[in-house]
DNA sequence: TGTTAGCACTCATATTCATCGAGTGCTAAC
DNA sequence: GTTAGCACTCGATGAATATGAGTGCTAACA
């Protein structure tokens, strides 16, 4: 059977609207509402075909039908039409989003806190991921007698540092040299691949009368390693659901929080998404969990090089079209929120 | 009216009763499940003089009765039994807490999310606040050519950091010097106070050269300064609502999720509480969209310094006798685990 | 051959009504 | 002061019924 002119505009009529009424679609609303130029009866034959062809359900036999995941992968992919942000929309997110580079993670909790507001869904964001960026300086600092502060600096000047309680006492002039030579040996390398370094041979080769200090600077170092690879999702708008008609089932509502609330998972799920702004609907997500869910993610950049994500989740029927530009259109300004303001450096991603 | 010993018993009753069934307990059935000594119509007569206190109501006419935030706040302070923690419980919270000290965040959320689990209620944790905390040292690295971090630790060796892009360029002997003086000049203050600092004229005064890189530091000092003041708050299970019939209702539970998601106002309310094991009811709380709730607090140290709160919320009708035990004794543990291991240093706040 | 009107049938939802029972408050007796 | 007895209240439960949007099928039509 095939998708006729006819079949394509009595489903775009379905789709568009059961997202706006959450209630099964019926022949003669349709032909009343729409401008179909057929009959209830004629659609009510194609809609048999359109159900044979898996684009409808049937929730029950007298009731209306409902688009099913094939439909709105359609409608998302050639049927709905392009929503145009209002100007005045427009400007409020821009103004919002005004920001420096240095405030990374409020920002983006920001941006996520806006994108929980515009689309009346729950909205999530995720901070850059750090992996694959370059290490960039290492530099133990004394800061009096039993602490220093291992400080590890990426090439895109992410900084985490960590407090070090020196179990023996030691000199500043060690610590300085143990500092160089960290440098001199990792500086380029990729962060994630440091997991697998073996500081304490390394620096027991090197530079052996530093191999005491190095056992003990060990864990710490590891550990800020550990803590510049993970990334924090922020969550908002969870109240928003509560507005939905499909949550009012309380057993639904519980398995969204409680999926919600599986942060790891979570965020592994949208990291592990394709670039650019993505749409996934029920089934295709994976997870039992997300069957009855769509979600929509994009991506951020920061100064052209870290890549963040952030996103929506809401019930499969959702407005797409409305959605997936806000998300856009958000997620281009706070690239522009997060290009460096003059001074470039030596890197590409300069595009304007 | 007097709170004969009889009107305690019947109370403490009802509200033991009521808060394991949500149900409104009757004269009878309070005269069969428990030892009073009267029959239900002498229970019957004292339930109406007890509602004429204040301590008891009626959804309706014909229903039994329900404590009042009155009966709860008797109940807390002098009716209930103390909960004995099992020790295989106990093992388990012991079991979960070790940590190091660097790790504070991550024990800290895992600490929530253990609470929310052990009671099945909403839970959540402040990071500690910073406010009286001493700074110890300031640094200004040079990292490469146009970039320089900018390092803050505190008494308590907290650190924070910010990448700073220079503008002009730089020499390593200036910011050395920088650090320094700001160094000599601030340790010791407390960080809050350090907001209404004027660092570029006082670098003026003290050493005019230096006044140009001062200038350029200052935005990110005051940024850097800020994010130490500002805490974190984790929340974990909120999905454990939906199965408390309070929150059957579909407004209330979205009425307890909005008031979750305003994390500043929450964040607020929970850090300005009083120390130690911190029990309001319903009305006490102040705000309305809190007038159904009840909050338990508690307080846990840092290495007998820095202070921080983790608590529960959840519906007036609440376990607390059980709840309170075990938020006082996971505080007790996080405390151990956040004290230093050796090493100590020149401070109060060591007590074992 | 595709389209349409007509009609019987389906089934979720809303409404009405009676019943049930836990609980109260009051009175009168103990 | 305590208790038994009793009329009364009122939410909850459940059966019976009506409603109506919607379908599928058939037969007539262009």
């Amino acid at each position: 059977m095939d998708l006729t002119e006819r079949k394509l505009k009595i489903l775009q009529a379905i789709v568009g609207d059961f997202i706006h009424s959450a209630e099964p679609v019926g022949s003669r609303t349709l032909s009343k509402h729409h401008d179909i130029g057929a009959s209830a009866a004629t659609i009510r034959n194609e809609m048999s075909d359109l159900e044979e062809m898996g684009y409808l359900t049937h929730p029950h036999t007298s009731a209306g039908r409902v688009p099913s995941d094939k439909a709105y992968r359609l409608y998302v992919n050639s049927l709905m039409d392009k929503y145009v942000i209002p100007e005045q929309e427009k400007k409020a997110i821009s103004e919002q989003l005004v920001s420096k580079v240095t405030e990374l993670d409020k920002t983006l909790s920001h941006a996520s806190e806006l994108l929980a507001q515009l689309t009346k869904l729950t909205s999530f964001a995720v901070t850059p991921a750090q992996d694959e960026n370059a290490l960039k300086y290492i530099n133990i600092l004394p800061v009096d007698e039993n602490t220093a502060v291992l400080m590890i600096v990426a090439e895109n000047d992410r900084v985490m540092n960590t407090a070090i309680r020196m179990r023996s006492s030691y000199d500043a002039k060690s610590l300085e040299l143990l500092s160089k030579v960290l440098t001199k040996n990792y500086k380029g390398r990729a962060i994630n691949s440091m997991l697998a370094v073996d500081i304490i041979s390394d620096i027991h080769r090197e530079a052996a009368p530093l191999s005491q200090l190095a056992k003990e600077i060990e864990p710490s170092f590891r550990n800020t390693i550990e803590n510049m690879l993970d990334v924090d999702l922020y969550i908002n708008g969870l109240e928003n659901i509560f507005s939905i008609p499909e949550y009012t089932d309380l057993n639904r509502a519980k398995n969204f929080m409680d999926m919600v609330g599986h942060k790891q998972a979570l965020t592994k799920l949208i990291m592990d998404r394709d670039s650019g702004v993505i749409v996934t609907i029920g089934g295709e997500n994976g997870p039992e969990s997300l069957k009855e869910s769509s979600l929509i993610t994009a991506t951020y950049t920061v100064n052209g090089k870290m890549v963040g994500k952030l996103g929506v989740i809401g019930p499969t029927r959702m407005r797409y079209s409305e959605i997936t530009s806000v998300i856009e259109y958000l997620t281009e300004n706070l690239d522009r929120a997060f290009r460096l303001p003059e001074g470039d450096e030596d890197d590409e991603g300069r595009d304007e």
